[in-house]
DNA sequence: GTCTATACGTGGATAGAC
DNA sequence: GTCTATCCACGTATAGAC
């Protein structure tokens, strides 16, 4: 069915050497060797590794605001709304946690025109987070004095899986992703006063 | 007064390159130059590169656990000792963003032996957040269903802050480091039924 | 403990045939 | 579009003098 080309090979083949060596220290006929390659036939693709990052970083980030906006659209009400997101996000996270490591850590191995396009991304992402805190505040289902620093920091939640979540721990993505989704709505809910 | 030594410039001249080209990518020529010596100096106080890694991430992880012993030792109830911790560890990184960086994001260029020793290190840091965790929801200052995944995301937001953290944005760490002990408390504090 | 000089392996990228 | 062969720069680590 599904026909797995040279190109898709390639960037597979370069997620695995990134995500168990770094940037830095896999070398192109690594990469190569992973895509049933010769060295040579990797610059016919990409021009230089650090294309190869950069493919990976942009396939990585458009995936991660497609989740994120497609949990935002849902019917319901923000409280509801942010649950999904957050847990949608975190799940994303967990289960691509490879590719979340490569292009959250590798990022400065970018060129700077390559980090710009990239960051405009991770913009794109916090806008989504900060939109839905600012309407729940607005019609007081979310009691939020600080929303982009609240934003941010609920995005930290689902970002930082990269670094230590293993799919052979215990805990499991889903029962993560839940948790995390509960601890967002009890930052961001009203309190009773006391 | 403090006289800096040979090894000390050389400690400050790895977690300068650490932190500006990462560890693979940092040359010992590189690491040499900074510190004012040749290349071959570097091997009078270090085997290898990894060796520098290695003390900046004992020296690293060592003084990140002490900040939070000592915030969780202060007076108070385990509201107030939430707060500090949290202040204080979220400050720590975001002050020391640099060496941060390095010793979570290099974790793996180390050898199997002080990723060993590491690891050991966090999990103290861990155990410090689950303990305080665990008295409060004894005495009913806290309602944390989930201890530890609710201390590991606590830690998350302070850990995570390296990774975005510039001292040279609009927020101040002391203003990230205090929003971040709220969220804290407020993950953990029990809500009124509704 | 610091230097200069260097051995030796490796890596990104290219040349040119098929 | 893929191969083999290769260029040439670079990086870790060491040798040996001072």
């Amino acid at each position: 069915m599904s026909i797995i080309t040279s190109r898709e090979r390639l960037l597979q083949a370069a997620v695995e050497a990134f995500a168990e060596k770094g940037f830095t220290a896999t070398t192109t006929r690594d990469i190569a060797t992973r895509a049933g390659m010769s060295p040579a036939a990797v610059y016919v693709h990409h021009d230089t590794k650090e294309s190869l990052l950069f493919t990976v970083s942009v396939e990585g980030h458009q995936a991660a605001l497609a989740v994120i906006r497609t949990a935002a659209a849902i019917e319901g009400d923000h409280v509801a709304r942010l649950r999904q997101m957050v847990r949608e996000f975190s799940t994303w996270h967990a289960v691509n946690s490879r590719v979340g490591r490569i292009v959250q850590y590798e990022f400065d191995a970018l060129t700077p025109e390559h980090r710009a396009e990239i960051a405009d991304y991770r913009r794109q992402i916090e806008r989504v987070m900060r939109d839905v805190l600012s309407a729940g505040v607005a019609d007081g289902a979310f009691d939020v004095v600080d929303v982009p620093g609240t934003a941010r920091a609920i995005l930290s939640l689902s970002i930082d899986l990269v670094r230590w979540f293993s799919p052979r721990a215990s805990t499991s993505a889903g029962d993560i992703a839940q948790l995390h989704a509960e601890l967002a709505v009890r930052m961001t809910t009203p309190r009773s006063p006391s």
